[in-house]
DNA sequence: ACTCACTGAACTCGTTTGCA
DNA sequence: TGCAAACGAGTTCAGTGAGT
């Protein structure tokens, strides 16, 4: 898909895209084998020719910065299948929701190469270095949330290209919160009920021996912390799922136009 | 309960097109 | 070539909604 995008390039919008599709230039090389092929403005041709040529190299060194500030959020999706293999899926909990006086007590990193937690007070410190080794970050309103709570919190910077499900969604037309999706696409999950409430009690629990009540069962201490950080990783694993069907939903609504 | 990035509408401004 | 109309990209701003 970003392949056959040319949104990215400084002059040219929605508009002129869907003309060059409709010529029949649906990718960067068939524009440069043939650029004469279609019909455009000087200035444009002037811009598509450097702006192609340009992506291209940048494709080849996966320089996630480049269409990072070209792609922007509401088309960061496009770039999804080119860095699959650079990405990462993340989700945090945390004591509230204001990064002023809450705190991220565990995170997940997931990833084809490996899923990792981080728990507050244990290994929370090296989260920002492994992060340095992806290019791509999914998240479910990370944009709102989790990213500006790790910017606020742990100094993290973000120039990873940016894949907000719920924005993606949301342009779909689907609305509500991660289950209530994840249940519209039958995307199953071992702890069905818990919700990010749960997740500041069985934090509480874990750290200063409350007692959590989950599911009408009563826990603390180690399994406590062992049921928040199985919670936290069902929430980034499904992004997998989530991911792959959401961008297979806004290739298609482009095939339909 | 609190936060703020994103969306979409309305607008401005530069560029292109069509005609004489 | 010059002009006016049409088009499209970019900018601004208020309202929205889901995270723990």
């Amino acid at each position: 898909m970003l392949e056959k995008t040319f949104q990215h390039i400084p002059g040219v919008g929605e508009k002129t895209e869907e003309d060059l599709w409709s010529q029949g230039c649906d990718s960067w090389q068939r524009y440069l084998e043939n650029p004469g092929d279609f019909i455009v403005s000087p200035l444009h041709r002037k811009r598509l020719h450097a702006g192609v040529l340009e992506s291209k190299c940048r494709l080849e060194e996966f320089d996630h910065e480049y269409f990072r500030r070209l792609l922007g959020t509401s088309l960061s999706w496009r770039a999804y299948n080119q860095f699959k293999d650079h990405a990462c899926y993340l989700d945090i909990e945390t004591t509230g929701l204001s990064p002023r006086d809450s705190h991220v007590t565990t995170v997940c990193l997931h990833s084809s190469r490996e899923t990792k937690n981080y728990v507050l007070g244990e290994n929370l410190n090296e989260l920002k270095s492994d992060l340095q080794d992806y290019g791509y970050i999914v998240t479910f309103n990370g944009a709102r949330f989790d990213l500006p709570f790790l910017r606020a919190k742990l100094a993290i910077p973000f120039p990873h290209i940016h894949l907000d499900l719920m924005q993606a969604l949301h342009r779909l037309g689907y609305r509500g919160g991660l289950k209530y999706i994840e249940k519209q696409m039958g995307i199953r999950r071992e702890t069905d009920g818990v919700g990010g409430l749960d997740a500041i009690h069985l934090w509480n629990a874990y750290r200063y021996g409350t007692t959590a009540e989950i599911l009408g069962e009563k826990v603390r201490g180690k399994e406590a912390l062992s049921l928040l950080i199985q919670y936290n990783r069902e929430d980034t694993v499904n992004l997998v799922e989530l991911a792959e069907n959401t961008v297979k939903l806004l290739e298609n609504t482009l095939k339909t136009k």
